[in-house]
DNA sequence: CTCGCTGCAAAAAATTTGCACATTG
DNA sequence: CAATGTGCAAATTTTTTGCAGCGAG
């Protein structure tokens, strides 16, 4: 019942799409480039450790991921990765399951996040902030007379639409 | 130019006022002894760090301050209170600011959660959720085929209506 | 070639655990 | 007085820092 597969199903659970995955890294590399950073090995590894993640890592994850797959890099580097891309826009640190995710589809530089993660398989999906949310929290901050730089939005639910077929 | 103060203003900017204090703490008790806690002084000492405060403490802020105040408690107790508090829903957890924040107006078991955190003077603000963004995060939540169990909405501005005043 | 970046070593900070004792209801 | 909760000691985990040397551009 857990192993239940479809046709066009992806190789595990665990991982995005490899096009998902490969849109990511290249995306990622023309960011950091642009921004100004230079793209190294553990730089290189990170993305990628990040590209095809379904859950959201932790340092320690991406870490052991990384080395578990034959690579070599220090945690330490990892953390000064994890800062650098979170600068550049290119993940978000998700605060209901406490770890990175990779913002694939949000523009680097919207400020504006928006995702919901599944608390049984703990897989996070990025959904599109709707302008009326968007809107209605600006209006709400200017109303406030607060100068609203960034919006997050993390949504939890107790089953995803794969949870709630595999039942 | 920083110590501007208005006539109703409160004695210091990083406490709320103290109708705003007993209120919660009184709450706050209250709520723990219906969810079938008891009442013991580091749960008091506790709430009441965080019943006054305008900004989201970490577990060794909340520690320190009782110490501060003369009070007398463990760090280790700090952790198992923070987190029966949020299990009972009394307090959040702001990621952006990483830090817990009483929840003085929001119903514990809604559920539902936005706040609004100036960049500048980490003041933090409970707000209201509006209708409208609940009822289009539900529904977008419900499109998606997610069985929706909590909304946290966490805002960031650059300036607050204070700072802006103090400039 | 030359900064920017990484690895290594180490320290510091944050969080968790086990157990004996104290306290609440 | 019977759970429940706390303090203390200690372990574990996470995160930060300093510095010498490597390597991307």
């Amino acid at each position: 019942m857990k192993e239940r597969r479809t046709k066009q199903s992806r190789a595990a659970l665990d991982y995005a799409s490899l096009e998902e995955a490969r849109l990511y890294e290249e995306h990622a590399l023309t960011e950091l480039r642009n921004a100004g950073f230079r793209i190294t090995m553990p730089r290189v590894q990170v993305i990628r450790a990040l590209a095809d993640t379904r859950t959201a890592l932790s340092a320690y994850a991406i870490h052991e991921k990384i080395i578990g797959q034959g690579g070599k890099i220090d945690v330490v580097s990892v953390y000064r990765i994890l800062s650098t891309l979170q600068e550049v826009g290119l993940i978000h640190h998700i605060g209901i399951v406490d770890g990175y995710f990779p913002s694939r589809t949000t523009d680097p530089h919207s400020r504006r996040s928006q995702v919901i993660a599944c608390e049984k398989c703990k897989e996070v999906q990025e959904m599109a902030m709707s302008p009326e949310v968007a809107q209605a929290l600006e209006a709400q901050a200017k109303a406030g007379n607060f100068a609203l730089s960034s919006i997050k939005v993390e949504l939890s639910a107790s089953t995803c639409p794969q949870c709630k077929k595999s039942r």
